[in-house]
Parts: structure tokens; C-alpha cells; sequence
RNA sequence: GGGGCCGUAGCUCAAUUGGUUAGAGUCCCGGACUGUCGAUCCGGAGGUUGCGGGUUCGAUCCCCGUCGGCCUCGCCA
């Protein structure tokens, strides 16, 4: 070892030891006479001094060092002189007066440092990352990461789960997101998948009698990038075997009580709360709702039916729906001008045709530009609807359900941030369970597995899987964080007509059926024991514990938008050697149109 | 593929209605200073205003294209 102690490490306790540091320069501060440095490494920071009794090259050569050079120093801990501890350092009370430097390593002139106040932009932070990960916060980050993915580790292992690890190159199945694909050298014209998740393997290995499996699963899915969605991401997957639902969702329960005692010192009450999907579209317009705040969706569809405004009646009389919210004390605090700027975000991202609103005023009465269309009576209903008092803001989207859902939940996000209506330190879990089957796909005019194509529908929908596809609900579970979707799972089919009978409703035909999924098919007629899994998406889970709102400062080496990592260049060029192995050549754009 | 925001000194930002020599802080270089901890003080260097084109007497500013970063819709079984 290089160094004795580290710079997070020395206290008054170990005054008069002689300890050698090592580090990066923090930084400097040269008074002639004395100079200062605080030394730096992941543990902390540490002060050390260098004065005549360093002697004369010693002192010299601490002269020339900058910012971020690394550094190894020997000296004695001492107690600092009497009104100069620095309380902010945790290693405040002592300094290093030292004896004997070594540059490590000197720094050329950094891009930027680790310790400014003003962060850099993030293309300058991803281009050297290893200067933005020296920053504490970054550090901070990953060691959060590090002690969930260990928590999480023990738990599973503690309830005697096995890890298990699956290929990375796999086999495409179209279905669901686009694959990254990897050609074969070996088969030209043949491509392996990166995984978009463990799926079949872990199934299989239920079948294999692997009944309790846990994998930190890397996922590639080849889709656009998100503030919260990278193309490469860390899933925690897990499978059991002969359990039914509550038995997956009381593991995951547990684990949360667990990370959120050890991690933020929250006491969760458990069981977590549950609420079906149904429920959750009708009263906050989303399957992952943010519980931390009401503003919750309002019906007034037949209320609309009555006005004489034909916005509403048209909408409510097509069988579509009239659904708004109140934002509590708000009216004034939106001027017409910021009601402009909601009814332009709910349209050109949502669909909304327009954002119809009321404010409450101090008399009880609704006022809008549309109240006119009301009698006296029909306001009141719809005051009473809202339950509205003085000062608040309604606003209401006249639409098809599917378009309130989403501009409804988008809005509602959006006031509840500038309204603060939640505490960002606050946490919330909940599970939405009962998800649909399968959702009807416009385009084509067919039905699309909502989760995924093994999910197994409950019971009691079995009946009618054939006749209403739409009205069958899934045995599936999604765990919800702060309105984040942070895990989501399912009881898997596990038999092989009901499987054969899912694919065939997703248009497969029985050869398709057995030409992507045949050792699934085989492998149900071999004994396959009733299972079920989840999957829990790491880098949210840190994200959301860490109190972040972007999954690249997760991340050691992160993608940007544009699916490149700028410090690697990647994806880059390569040799026309390696495509000559591969059989593959690259068509210029305009040969790509046609 | 669509919509939006941004790009000015190494870094973070400013620059009046389109106007004359593009500024500040920080970093960097030189100097001063015996207790600082965002050290302080003095001096200095540092610019293809992302790139290309256009409008104009004149463009950091307006227009078109392009490159890059971010947010977002679609997409994400």
C-alpha cells in the first residue's frame, strides 16, 4: 500500500502518528510563508500544510502543484493551532505537516474541475467522466448504487435464491422493443440478440427446477433515450417457482421495508398498497400515479351531457369522456397567459383539443370564458363535482379516454411540481396490479401483449381469452416509486394449449409459434411448474433513493441521447476487415431508400 | 420521424431595438503575503460568438441548413 490512512480517516485521536496520504489536490491556497492543501480522495479530505520546517525542497515543490494532481505525503498528524479548525471537514481538528512529497502524477490544466460550484454541461462531463466522477456527488451516487445492489443481494440470498447467470447473446424475437443485434461470423447472415431481459432463460429455469432465481441482469433494448431510460440498463431479476402472486409481491414488500430502513431510515408499513389498473386510469389517468399528492382525476361527463356548451355535449354524447382536475388555490397563481401555455402543452404532446378551465371565486361562483354555455344550476354541480372552494383552478379535457389519461396525468405532474404538492424527500410504494392482456393496436388492428407474450391471464378471465381479448386481465404486478415505474412482473403461463393460445391471439401463427418460441413450447410439456417473477429496474431504484431526476448520473458510463458514449466514441468505425469476416457490407443513405 | 430549449474565453455566464474595441467571475501564467480553508491583494495572457450559407451599410442578435447536448411526443413486449 502506498498510503497508511485515507483522507476521510485521521481525527484528533491520531495526533502524533506519521501517516503518508495519498490523493488529489482539492486544492491550494500558498501564503508565502505556509502553504495549504486539502488532499482529496473518495473517504474525504484532509489538510495538509507545508511550512519552513518541511524543509526548503519540499516546500518548493509544493509551490507547483495544481488542481488535481495526485499526490503522496508523508508527515505527522497535528491538532491544529487553536481557533483555526475547520468544522466542515469531518477531518477538521488535525492537518498533515508534511515531510516528504511524491508527485504521483502531475494533472495537465483540467476542462473542468470536480470541485466548481457551476456544473459543467453534461457533453463536457460524459467526454472526460473521469474527471466527473471524481466529483463527490458522483461518488456519492455509486456507492449508493454499490450498498442497494449489495442489500439487495443479501436479502435474495437470505431467502435462499440462487444467482444464476443467462447468455448475453441470445436469440432475436421481435416482439416488443427493437434488439440489438450482434452478427455471427461463424453464420453469415445470422444474428445474436443482446437480451431486452432475461425472460425465457429464467423461465426455463423454473422449469429446471431452479424454483427461487436472482440474476443483476444487464437489459439492452435498442429504443429512444429518456431523462430515465438508457439503452443499456441493470435489471434485478428474480423468478420462483410454485407460488402464486402475493408470494413475489410480500418478497419485493420486504425488500422495500428493508432498503427504505437501511437507505433513508422510513418505516414502511406493509403490506404495500395495492390498486388495479382500472382504478388507477380513472382516478389519476396512469399506471404508475404518483401517490404522493391527491389532485386526483374528476368524471363529469354527464354533467357535460347537460351543458348547452357543445365542446362537452358532442364528447360526452359520442360516449367519450369529460374528466378534469382541481388544482387547490390555484386560480391565482394562473394567469390566462399560463392557462395558454397548459392548454399548449396538453395539445401539442397530449392530443387535447383544447383545456377548458374555472376558477372558483371569493363569491363560490365558477367564472371562465365558457360559462356562459352553464346555467347557474350546472355550474354549482360542477363546483360541487370538483368540490371546489374559492380559489381554486378546475381544468377539464373533453376527449376520447385514452387522450384525458394522458393529458389529465401529464398536467397533473406538472402543477403538482409547481405548486409544490409533495415533498421531493418523501418516498411512496404501491403496487397497480391487474393489468389487461393485451392492448389493441390501431395501426395494424391487432392485439399486442401489454407486458409480454408469456403472462398469464387470471383464471377467471380464461373463459373469455378467445371471445372479448380486451376484458382479460393478467395475473401482473407493477411496482410504482414516487410515480416512477420501478419493477413490474408476472405469473407466467405454464401451459402449453394456454400458450399456444396467447401466441395465436398475437397473430402468430402455429409455425411462427414454434419457429421463435419451440424450446419454450417443448420445454412447457416437460414438466413446468406454475411460476412467476418480477424485475426491478436497479438504476431507478437508485435514481428514486438517491433523489435524482436523471439516470445517467446513475450510471458510471452512461449513453447520451443519441445512444453514443462520448469519452469512447462509441459507436465508432471499424475495419473492412472485420465486416469482409462478417459477410456484411454498409449501404450508402440512398441506397438505404430504396 | 415530430415539437421545444441551448451552444459566446479552458469552465460558468453577460452583452440594450441589429451598431462602433464582445465583458465578468473562475481557471491559467507572473508577483506579493506566516494560519488559510470559496484565502486575499497586484499584474498578465486568453475569443473562427459550434460549423456553413443568406439578409443587411453593419449579425453574438434576424432567416435557412448542418453538427452537438438536453427535455419531450411517437417508440420503450
Amino acid at each position: 500500500m502506498l498510503r497508511t490512512h485515507t483522507c476521510g480517516e485521521l481525527r484528533a485521536a491520531q495526533i502524533g502518528l506519521e501517516v503518508t496520504l495519498c490523493g488529489w489536490v482539492d486544492s491550494y491556497r500558498d501564503h508565502g510563508g505556509g502553504l495549504f492543501i486539502d488532499l482529496r480522495d473518495r473517504y474525504g479530505k484532509t489538510q495538509v500544510v507545508f511550512s519552513p520546517e518541511s524543509g526548503a525542497a519540499v516546500q518548493e515543490a509544493a509551490r507547483g502543484l495544481r488542481n488535481e494532481d495526485v499526490i503522496k505525503v508523508r508527515g505527522q498528524v497535528s491538532a491544529r493551532p487553536a481557533g483555526t479548525v475547520n468544522p466542515k471537514l469531518i477531518t477538521g481538528e488535525i492537518e498533515i505537516r508534511c515531510v516528504e512529497l511524491e508527485i504521483l502524477n502531475k494533472c495537465k490544466t483540467p476542462p473542468f474541475l470536480p470541485t466548481q460550484q457551476d456544473m459543467p454541461g453534461e457533453d463536457l462531463r460524459l467526454k472526460h467522466r473521469y474527471l466527473d466522477l471524481r466529483r463527490p456527488a458522483m461518488q456519492e451516487t455509486l456507492m449508493l448504487r454499490s450498498r442497494i445492489i449489495k442489500m439487495m443481494r443479501d436479502y435474495f440470498e437470505e431467502q435462499q435464491f440462487i444467482d444464476v447467470e443467462t447468455p448475453i447473446l441470445g436469440r432475436s424475437t421481435p416482439e416488443g422493443a427493437r434488439d440489438y443485434l450482434v452478427p455471427s461470423r461463424v453464420h453469415h447472415g445470422h444474428f445474436y440478440a443482446l437480451p431486452q431481459s432475461p425472460q425465457l432463460y429464467k423461465q426455463i429455469l423454473m422449469m429446471a427446477g431452479y424454483d427461487r432465481y436472482v440474476q443483476v441482469a444487464r437489459c439492452f433494448r435498442d429504443e429512444d433515450l429518456r431523462a430515465d431510460r438508457q439503452p443499456e440498463f441493470t435489471q434485478l431479476d428474480v423468478e420462483m417457482a410454485f407460488v402464486d402472486k402475493d408470494d413475489v409481491i410480500g418478497i419485493i414488500d420486504g425488500l422495500v421495508q428493508r432498503t427504505a430502513k437501511e437507505l433513508k431510515g422510513l418505516d414502511v408499513q406493509l403490506p404495500l398498497p395495492q390498486m388495479t389498473y382500472d382504478e388507477a386510469m380513472e382516478r389519476f389517468g396512469h399506471d404508475a400515479p404518483d401517490l404522493r399528492f391527491g389532485m386526483e382525476l374528476v368524471d363529469a361527463t354527464d354533467l357535460a351531457a347537460e351543458a348547452e356548451f357543445r365542446v362537452f355535449k358532442a364528447v360526452a354524447e359520442a360516449g367519450n369522456r369529460v374528466r378534469g382536475i382541481n388544482a387547490k388555490g390555484a386560480a391565482d397563481k394562473y394567469s390566462r397567459r399560463l392557462i395558454d401555455e397548459l392548454t399548449e402543452f396538453v395539445s401539442n404532446d397530449f392530443g387535447a383539443k383544447g383545456l377548458a378551465w374555472f376558477k372558483c371565486e371569493a363569491d363560490g361562483k365558477l367564472a371562465s370564458p365558457i360559462a356562459k354555455n352553464f346555467t347557474e344550476e350546472l355550474l354549482a354541480k360542477f363546483k360541487d363535482r370538483f368540490e371546489a372552494e374559492p380559489g381554486d383552478l378546475i381544468l377539464i379535457v373533453a376527449d376520447k379516454f385514452s387522450v384525458t389519461c394522458k393529458a389529465l396525468y401529464a398536467l397533473r405532474k406538472r402543477l403538482a411540481a409547481e405548486l409544490k404538492l409533495y415533498d421531493p424527500k418523501q418516498m411512496h410504494f404501491s403496487w397497480i396490479v391487474e393489468f389487461p392482456m393485451f392492448d389493441h393496436d390501431e395501426e395494424t388492428d391487432r392485439w399486442v401483449a401489454m407486458h409480454h407474450p408469456f403472462t398469464a391471464p387470471r383464471p377467471q378471465d380464461l373463459e373469455h381469452l378467445e371471445s372479448d381479448p380486451g376484458k382479460c386481465r393478467a395475473v401482473a404486478y407493477d411496482l410504482v416509486i414516487n410515480g416512477s415505474e420501478a419493477g413490474g412482473g408476472t405469473m407466467r403461463i405454464h401451459d402449453n394449449k394456454v400458450q399456444q393460445q396467447v401466441f395465436g391471439l398475437l397473430g402468430m401463427t402455429p409455425e411462427d409459434a414454434k419457429e421463435r418460441f419451440g424450446f419454450l413450447l417443448d420445454a412447457l410439456q416437460y414438466g413446468a411448474p406454475p411460476h412467476g417473477g418480477i424485475a426491478l429496474g436497479i438504476d431507478r431504484w437508485v435514481m428514486l433513493f438517491g433523489g435524482l431526476d436523471n439516470i445517467r448520473d446513475c450510471i458510471a458510463f452512461p449513453k447520451t441521447q443519441r445512444a453514443a458514449d462520448l469519452m469512447t466514441d462509441a459507436p465508432g468505425n471499424v475495419d473492412r476487415k472485420q465486416l469482409d469476416e462478417l459477410a456484411i457490407k454498409i449501404l450508402r443513405p440512398e441506397e438505404l431508400k430504396k
